[in-house]
DNA sequence: GTTCCGCATGAATCGATAG
DNA sequence: ACTATCGATTCATGCGGAA
């Protein structure tokens, strides 16, 4: 299977429009939150978020698939003491375009920004907001499952590295055949609270979320060979998790410099991919999500 | 001290018009869920929810005290696949009624009830939604740390020379105060996360929380001797709690049956208080709240 | 080779100071 | 009065060098 890689370079509320409709099976993205990454977006006011999203919104629903869902990953800054209300603003204007509020999945960062204030705690989690175009949707719920119970946890850890690898070397389809028999029983769905590390030490790529955060939906919401996109691609984590799970993946970039080095780091993964000895999951094993 | 607790019978709407203004330090209440508890309220629908709920709003807003804080603790139920927008449309017409929204806590619930759909994960979380009359609110920050992480115990003994460096750098007197905030302290402030499992087994009354959730904001947001106000009093965990650490306490109900049976509980309380050897914290030491 | 330990730093937020 | 800049605060994580 051929995996392709499309970046594009500019202002994703005009490169969007060169997508066709209904093409992608899954958008992950993390716009540029209200006054934050002012050297890319110029610093959207919290007062004018709503205003400038919804345009880049009608072009999503325009090119996502009917089955397909989009992932809006997200949070409100404090001004003046206050948690600013645009983030649910903006939910209740897309509902107006016709898009669904699914459902609002929690991401819990244990390392979240360290502070003291006299009037609030470390803001430690961050929204993750499921829209569909349709109420009939994909969902790979099997995919994502996780083993059940910490007696479970060290009966793994105690298998053989040979049944590991065999293990993993099935992604998509849960877990390897020969330990399936007695971990089927023990596997559970995971709930919509996701916990995750923000990878804070990354010198390659500071990425705003860690890649475990796209691989899950990833693994949730595509199969091999799916279309994913991300229209603020930045570091290009969304996209270079995705063609490592052998997914198409389009990313859209409005900053040189990042563009430049996503376009490097996803050549390597290309080549990787058409050597069959060389997959995904046999070279990068650890690269496992810890959902809990 | 005297410590009492008020309960009144009947609705809130018009109950709260007997309080004083001004008056309560904190109000922490689990409302009906929308098309919830048919029986007491009504049964209010979601499209419904904000009409509903706003007088009350407005009653809280008056009978609070301009140092008080509102801790709304409710989720958006799921119609029709999609999740309602009622509580955001509640926090956007609550702010122009005048209330602060200064923050919202994600009560992660540990052991959510389980189940299974096709398009959807268990609902593990809940909001827990901070209201303010005035940006200067009380808060004691101190009375909810909470256990700080394992690097910290090495570190305190040999400060590191990045501490020392930082410190420098910004202040340029050396370590003086800086360094002694990390001197003697083993504990840290908590997140706007709480952890906390759902009271599965509880025989008696099943509550809408367990009771470490109105501690912790008891806790947070009074001292001893404040009053704390449950207008939609239910099985009675907050005023419960709350004359167990020795706040004042208001509860409304509206349904008979509950109402008696949280008189009857709270009488043996109030016996307990009054003998001096029996305070709360010795009594009931395993009631310290657990979150991480 | 493990394990241990030092180290840098992150979608943050507040209050004071300056224009 | 209202906005822009700046210093101070503080904890979990993963890396790399040391034991």
């Amino acid at each position: 299977m051929e995996i392709k890689s499309d970046l594009y370079l500019g202002d994703c509320r005009e490169e969007l429009k060169k997508l066709p409709d209904n093409s992608i099976d899954l958008i992950f993205t993390s716009p540029p939150y209200a006054d934050q990454r002012n050297n890319t977006y110029g610093g959207i006011r919290p007062d004018k978020y709503v205003d400038w999203f919804l345009p880049i919104a009608e072009q999503l629903l325009r090119v996502l698939k009917p089955t397909g869902t989009f992932v809006l990953n997200i949070k409100e800054k404090v001004v003046n003491g206050e948690r600013s209300t645009y983030v649910m603003e903006l939910i209740i204007e897309m509902r107006k375009q016709g898009w669904l509020w699914t459902e609002e999945f929690i991401w819990h960062k244990k390392n979240s920004y360290p502070g003291k204030w006299p009037n609030r705690f470390r803001d430690s989690w961050e929204r993750l907001i499921q829209f569909n175009k349709d109420k009939k949707f994909k969902m790979y719920q099997e995919a994502v499952m996780v083993p059940m119970g910490d007696w479970a946890k060290t009966r793994l850890k105690n298998l053989s590295n040979t049944d590991k690898i065999r293990d993993e070397s099935k992604v998509g389809s849960g877990f390897g055949k020969n330990i399936s028999n007695w971990i089927n029983r023990d596997k559970a769905y995971p709930t919509n609270v996701i916990h995750l590390a923000t990878e804070c030490n990354n010198k390659k790529h500071s990425a705003a979320f860690p890649e475990g955060l796209p691989e899950w939906f990833i693994k949730l919401f595509t199969k091999e060979g799916d279309t994913v996109l991300d229209p603020f691609m930045g570091s290009g984590t969304t996209n270079i998790i995705a063609n490592k799970m052998k997914r198409n993946s389009i990313g859209i970039e409005i900053f040189e410099e990042y563009y430049k080095m996503v376009e490097k780091e996803l050549i390597p993964v290309e080549l990787l991919l058409l050597d069959p000895k060389n997959t995904y999951e046999k070279t990068k094993p650890d690269r496992r999500i810890t959902v809990r």
